[in-house]
DNA sequence: CATATGATTCCA
DNA sequence: GGAATCATATGA
């Protein structure tokens, strides 16, 4: 496999409310070419973020330094640092100024990802493709980084989104999606299907 | 300017 | 279970 397989999605993929964005990224890839450095992951994991109307989305600060590249136009990275310590990046979608996004929250390595790397976790699929805030407001279409759309299908689950419990009734809706079949999801997929997972 | 906290991960 | 660690957002 070469990065050939992996073409570059066009701008008009990322012109989509995040409910569906984050649903069609499950299983489209993550690649990194750069010269001496080729990284592709297959995506797993998602959630979707909708602007300022959503109390989880960074975007209900409205136009701050850190929100200009998550309330600009689609198709580019948003990436940011939580708890001092991890990125997590996320695709811009929709319409410029929507505030709409996707955090990549897991993915499963393909090529080029160093061994014992693991890529479950926002921060860990950050890491593993050796993206920073360096990355933020580049450009997803074309080389250095960018995602190409999934081939075939996929068996996707939903479930609540993680980690923003601080967002009152929006922390319950049900803006996660991952692939039913994979070893790689963040968390166990049980806490997905409304059976609940001990906590919260 | 001061302060609280987070779209998490790692270790005990 | 709890710490780490700092940029951001918010309020004085």
């Amino acid at each position: 496999m070469t990065v050939a397989s992996y073409p570059p999605a066009p701008r008009e993929y990322f012109l989509r409310d995040a409910r569906y964005m984050a649903r069609a990224l499950v299983g489209a890839w993550l690649v990194r070419s750069a010269p001496g450095d080729v990284r592709v992951v297959r995506i797993v994991e998602t959630e979707a973020y909708r602007g300022p109307g959503d109390a989880a989305c960074h975007a209900r600060a409205g136009l701050t330094r850190r929100t200009r590249t998550l309330l600009g136009p689609p198709g580019f990275a948003y990436v940011f640092l939580v708890y001092g310590r991890h990125e997590c990046f996320n695709v811009v979608c929709l319409r410029d100024g929507s505030g709409h996004a996707v955090l990549i929250r897991a993915a499963e390595p393909v090529t080029g990802i160093a061994r014992g790397s693991r890529c479950d976790g926002p921060g860990r699929v950050a890491r593993a493709m050796g993206i920073t805030r360096a990355e933020d407001g580049c450009d997803l279409t074309g080389q250095p980084l960018y995602v190409s759309p999934r081939q075939g299908r996929v068996s996707v689950g939903v479930s609540a989104r993680v980690g923003v419990a601080y967002a009152g009734e929006f922390a319950g809706r049900p803006w996660r999606f991952f692939d039913r079949a994979s070893a790689h999801v963040s968390r166990p997929p049980a806490s997905a299907i409304g059976l609940g997972n001990g906590k919260e």
